[in-house]
RNA sequence: GUGGCCAUGGUAUAAUGGUUAUUACUUCGGUUUGUGGUACCGACAAUACGGGUUCAAUUCCCGUUGGCCACCCCA
């Protein structure tokens, strides 16, 4: 069986080959190699079989038909060297990602599906609506929003001509399209607040690196519509706990930054100081004086780091309606017991952020670079910005990317895939046309009874499915051959025991059920 | 966007200016017909791409692409 197969094989290729290539070979180079392959092929071959021969059985007719096929490999050696050569040439080109862009590879699955499920689950316990905004939007929606002089507009936004000329972004994060639905969907009529959720691609043209990629997923809440305190200590809850049920320990780093009013006072404030520091600065943060002397807050040269110490804090120049407010957050916070840090230089780099901004850093890496996991804030002047009624609002996003980073990182960590979706504990192995036909019925029956199955039907060996039910570790595997289609059964095997049972085929729902227990 | 490091089968790796580019894992097939875990045998499969230097490049040089690190920024 097995030669015949191979000789078969054998007059295929070249064949094969042959049709395909017309043009002589012009490498020299590659003659050899092609040649290398074929002596490489062989010469196992005929030294496997010598073995086979002498040590188990003297079957001679095992050894003529292998023998037999090496006569014709070696004169025809040489056309395969051209046809490689040409298969090369003409290789047709070969396509990577764009950078930044990537593939979550199904081996990562079960950490994407069950970051994907705690999300829907922790979003829908605290009465969050799933909703979805359109990945492409009018870039002026984003620019007019988080600001121009932002990073992430003036650098990262990718901004298309769109076939009439008009100028279309894609998303480089959540809030904008939500604040843009509230106002088209007229939301202000329904009752409010407005608490949305969700999950999905953003855009941003950044460098890449490990936890930062161009096109990266977000899970996603906002509250729109009221302005209390207890509102953005709900959505620091929810993100807090959303990665603390995943099994990642995170610190929320929290500041206010007021009233646009507040702000301006306090950045003259600031700036003035700044000024009067200015021989001990960076290069850098001299130049940021002028621009955005927030950014200097965070700046991470160590002299720098000193004369921001003594800086002015924002929360001095809060109106006493802001300072109250951000008093109030931090009291629920205090009662949630989730572990927090003032961090008076923590400004986010959205314009669009009003009195609360916070952010989520892990705490069990000293990673520096990548440990943001999420952030939000409150905008409570974002939606009549956009044109809509004012209203205040606030939202946080996740980025999943990073999650699934830290729990792949994490491993061993059961909490994390405590979201995955349980795996079927049954195979179902065919064996014959006549069998594989009927197992496809079989198999649409049992899911029909949400009974799932893993099957293989281009496997035709038994010992090649029971191999690989081996390997996806059921506990139990059904097989359907020939005579069990003809006697209307089937058997079911334990794969531990290995015990066997013959069952009516009428009865299989009702076993498998059992098992599923 | 700035700077640095890197690029060998699907994965992880070895080696080299010169005949057959190493090894392991994975995948597929086989070790007599319809029974997994072990063992053995075999097959598939790579020097990212494009130029240059050279008699000869996977190796040296340049460019491109991509990855990673730091900055920047953030998720």
């Amino acid at each position: 069986m097995a030669s015949r197969k191979k000789i078969v094989l054998k007059k295929k290729t070249p064949l094969k080959k042959k049709s395909v290539s017309k043009t002589p070979a012009k490498k020299v180079k590659v003659t050899p190699k092609a040649k290398k392959k074929e002596t490489k092929k062989m010469a196992p071959k005929a030294t496997s079989v010598k073995k086979k021969t002498v040590v188990k059985k003297e079957s001679p007719k095992k050894n003529i038909p292998k023998n037999v096929p090496q006569v014709v490999r070696t004169e025809e050696y040489r056309h395969e060297g051209h046809e490689q050569h040409k298969k090369k040439e003409k290789k047709p080109q070969q396509f990577q990602p764009l950078r930044g862009m990537r593939d979550l590879h199904p081996k990562d699955a079960k950490f994407w599906r069950s970051v994907y499920r705690a999300a829907e689950q922790m979003a829908e316990a605290y009465n969050f609506q799933y909703m979805e905004v359109p990945v492409l939007e009018d870039a002026n929606l984003f620019t007019r929003s988080i600001g121009k002089g932002t990073d992430v507009v003036d650098k990262e936004m990718y901004v298309f001509d769109d076939k009439d000329g008009s100028q279309i972004g894609l998303r480089p994060e959540f809030t904008a399209g939500f604040a843009r639905a509230y106002i088209t969907h007229g939301m202000q009529s329904d009752p409010q607040p407005i608490k949305v959720w969700t999950c999905g691609s953003l855009f941003r043209h950044d460098r890449p690196q490990a936890g930062r990629y161009r096109e990266f997923r977000q899970f996603d809440c906002e509250t729109i519509g009221t302005r209390d305190a207890a509102v953005d200590a709900e959505l620091i809850t929810v993100a807090y706990n959303y990665l603390k049920d995943l099994g990642l320990e995170t610190t929320v780093r929290i500041n206010s930054i007021g009233s646009p009013a507040d702000r301006a006072n306090y950045v003259i404030e600031l700036t003035a100081y700044l000024r009067s520091k200015r021989s001990y600065l960076s290069e850098l943060s001299k130049k940021r004086i002028a621009k955005n002397p927030l950014r200097v807050l965070d700046s991470k040269e160590p002299q720098d780091r000193e004369v921001i110490e003594e800086a002015p804090q924002i929360i001095d120049w809060l109106s006493e309606d802001s300072k109250k407010f951000f008093m109030r957050v931090l009291e629920y916070l205090d009662h949630l017991e989730i572990p927090y840090i003032l961090d008076s230089t923590l400004v986010r780099g959205l314009d669009y952020y009003t009195d609360t901004v916070f952010e989520l850093f892990r705490t069990d890496t000293e990673e520096g670079s990548q440990s943001a996991l999420g952030g939000g804030g409150r905008y409570d002047l974002l939606v009549e910005q956009l044109g809509g009624p004012a209203t205040p609002a606030s939202g946080f996003a996740i980025g999943l990317d990073r999650v699934v980073l830290a729990l792949k990182d994490l491993r061993n960590n059961p909490k994390a895939l405590r979201h995955a979706p349980k795996k079927s504990p049954v195979y179902f192995a065919q064996l014959g046309d006549q069998a594989r036909q009927h197992a496809l019925r079989l198999i649409e029956n049992l899911r029909k009874e949400d009974i799932i199955t893993y099957h293989n039907l281009g496997k035709s060996s038994l010992k090649s499915q029971l191999e690989q039910a081996h390997k996806l570790e059921v506990t139990h595997t059904l097989i359907l051959g020939q005579k069990e289609v003809q006697d209307g059964t089937i058997i079911i095997r334990d794969m531990e025991s290995g015990i066997q049972e013959i069952i009516d085929q009428g009865k299989i729902v009702r076993e498998v059920m059992k098992l599923l227990k």
